[in-house]
DNA sequence: ATTCTAAATGGACAATCGTCCATTTAGAAT
DNA sequence: ATTCTAAATGGACGATTGTCCATTTAGAAT
């Protein structure tokens, strides 16, 4: 077997991975449709069009292939944050202004991702393997944002900067999550351009410098 | 039959009655120990300590007791809420704190509400009944919080008052909204005076002369 | 004391759950 | 062409689900 040939995969193995692929997105849509409790095997196996066994032969079990689809979720919603930095400015209001228009684009923001989200999260105690996976707002994200902060109130002359960086950044990530429930809860009238335009009217009142109510300035 | 015992109940009665409330509060609180998908009528009776026959007799199924139960959560939010409100000062950024101080009260943020709430919303979805109850934010809340906001604003010169009074309703009630998130996501850190100070934070910014830091002015 | 009846009980029931494996299928290797 | 075998199938399995009702229980009415 040459060296080329490892990772090649022949007929046989790439069916194999479309399968287990199409397993995942099933139960996410299925979780997406009928919520937690309606997502059986049966409801998936018929979602993706394949037979019982597989979710057994691929995952070992449901309860570990709900735990893969949490991961893949999870690792769509970083994956898509570190493209959307990556084509923003560098200055710290345009990488907040980023994080902010990505968890308020329609690829992060639509009805299944939102369905699901919730649904993890209305779990995630009970079952241990979600936990890692139902939390967005995780440390690199904190980071990222209390960095950003923290070099926008260096320029100012606030008595405690820490503190402020580390209220601000709990502040709007704790709004941006607030509006994915709004918008889980009345997806009809939710509108993203007015979301953003309220989150950047209470960064813009703090910090006047470097935002306004339509974005990030400079 | 004399108009007094029309409201007096005999034992038969008030058993009967005890044991429907008896039912509700297992059902909330198998929710909140196992998740939606873990509330089996066998879960829920066995909390309760009743038989199995109870919940057909008393609810006429599964579906109609959970809806009762998300019912029951609701109202007891809106009443607190009513308490609170009556209790608080009448000037405008009194009752705007009132409200913020009594959702982040421990009676109203606790791990069980809190699991209870995210599990409900989990799935309203696909229950027609939650639906109704899921959304503690409704017109009622937001109405009265609009009003407050107005108050403020007029006394002040903003180019568009009534976006404004919207956008900062709309945004405050999303920032408690995801401070409910954090609290379900990390319970043991959260500290309930720093999300509270945020919130203040971000309105004395806003409204210097009605909100400080540390609270409501005046 | 006896009768009456609303309330509660707990097991029977079919349906569905998730798991597992004997069998079939079809691409890979010879 | 034939053999080999990894992958996929789909039904069997016991466990558990929610519903329902014949029976029992105990307070109310007589």
């Amino acid at each position: 077997m040459t060296e080329t040939e490892l990772f090649k995969l022949n007929h046989r193995q790439e069916r194999r991975h479309q399968n287990r692929v199409a397993l995942i997105e099933a139960t996410l849509d299925t979780i997406a449709k009928k919520g937690f409790s309606g997502t059986s095997v049966s409801a998936i196996i018929e979602r993706a069009n394949l037979s019982r066994g597989m979710i057994h032969l691929h995952f070992g079990g449901k309860d570990n292939l709900i735990e893969e689809a949490a991961h893949h979720s999870s690792d769509a919603y970083f994956t898509g944050l570190e493209n959307a930095l990556s084509r923003s400015g560098i200055s710290p209001q345009e990488q907040i202004a980023a994080v902010i228009s990505n968890d308020l684009s329609d690829e992060v923001l639509n009805e299944r991702s939102v369905r699901v989200w919730y649904a993890f999260r209305g779990e995630f105690r009970n079952r241990e393997g979600i936990g890692r996976y139902s939390d967005t707002r995780d440390d690199r994200l904190r980071d990222l944002m209390f960095t950003a902060f923290e070099n926008i109130i260096q320029q100012m002359d606030f008595a405690d900067p820490t503190v402020v960086a580390r209220d601000v950044t709990h502040g709007t990530l704790a709004m941006l999550e607030g509006m994915w429930t709004d918008y889980l809860l009345h997806p009809n009238s939710f509108n993203r351009e007015s979301a953003k335009r309220i989150i950047f009217r209470f960064l813009g009142s703090l910090f006047p410098l470097n935002f306004s109510e339509s974005g990030p300035k400079r």
